[in-house]
DNA sequence: TCGCTTCCCATTGACGCCCACGGACGCCCA
DNA sequence: TGGGCGTCCGTGGGCGTCAATGGGAAGCGA
């Protein structure tokens, strides 16, 4: 219980609010998150959700640039302009903001998915789409004549 | 009584609750198991089931890269979005949920299926066409007069 | 004052926990 | 060696709790 895992698809009321799934709120606690940092996934329509050692990564990326290099003005605007504080109310739902909609496409249905040291919000079926394509890909990159081997099967 | 080993078809009732094996109880009390994992396999309609070290070996090869590159993000995906943590009841079952379901086909009926470090849940006629399948491919690249190994005999 | 946001309460449906039953298997003893 | 008995395991069902969701009211800023 120590790592956000799975995936769990929740509903906007209408509101625009959406529960964040009881698994990921333990996690949150169990880890000591306070505060829940949004931003805009690369390459991706996703939204990445995670705590202050998010951000923080991008601050030691930061730390090694030259503050007045185009690349830090980038990093900067990305990660501190382009983000957002995802505030929960007392029964640990969030509010799918403009910033959130615009980027993802969502509207009544909230992916939640799980990666390890922070989550992501999707359009459950752009997941589902997305996912899929992974999944081949994985296949096609892994697979030798019969299956997956065994360290990716079945790991060790 | 170290690694998991045979096959078992247990029934789902009515809640979709499935009594995990007795053997393989023992086997995950006996290595200290205490979180179960879940996640698609690649190649086939089964679901790969094992304890942290299954993921501490996407971990691995994870810690390398950097957090935010569109490889992490793929294979976090992969083993985190797309997969799920079994919770057992008191009484060793697990659920059936749509995520192991609509991968496997299962409905009522499950096999558990050992396979050393982990195990896998099938739909057992799926299951009795690919081992079938399988110990012919393995006649031909193994000595051949003997048989398939003890694990994927199954015996009873 | 108006509108948006935050807080509080109600509902319901799923899930975890508890107990009960029956059959199969192993063990013991004759 | 066979029969009987006890234990464990798979299975089923009832009930309480918690999580997800919805709606209403109050607080706050514009």
């Amino acid at each position: 219980m120590e790592r956000f895992l799975s995936s769990y698809v929740h509903n906007v009321d209408a509101k625009g609010r959406v529960s964040v799934p009881s698994q990921f709120r333990q996690v949150i606690e169990r880890r000591g998150i306070r505060e829940l940092f949004a931003m805009r996934a690369l390459s991706q329509p996703a939204i990445s959700v995670g705590g202050p050692e998010m951000m923080e990564h991008f601050e030691r990326q930061m730390e090694a640039l030259d503050p007045f290099s185009d690349l830090y003005q980038e990093m900067a605007l990305y990660a501190y302009g382009d983000g957002a504080y995802l505030k929960t109310d007392t029964e640990g739902r969030i509010l799918m903001t403009d910033f959130i909609r615009s980027h993802t496409g969502i509207s009544d249905r909230v992916a939640f998915v799980g990666l390890k040291d922070t989550f992501q919000l999707w359009e459950p079926d752009r997941f589902e789409a997305v996912r899929g394509a992974l999944r081949d890909r994985l296949r096609g990159k892994l697979t030798g004549d019969r299956g997956a081997p065994a360290s990716v099967e079945t790991p060790e």
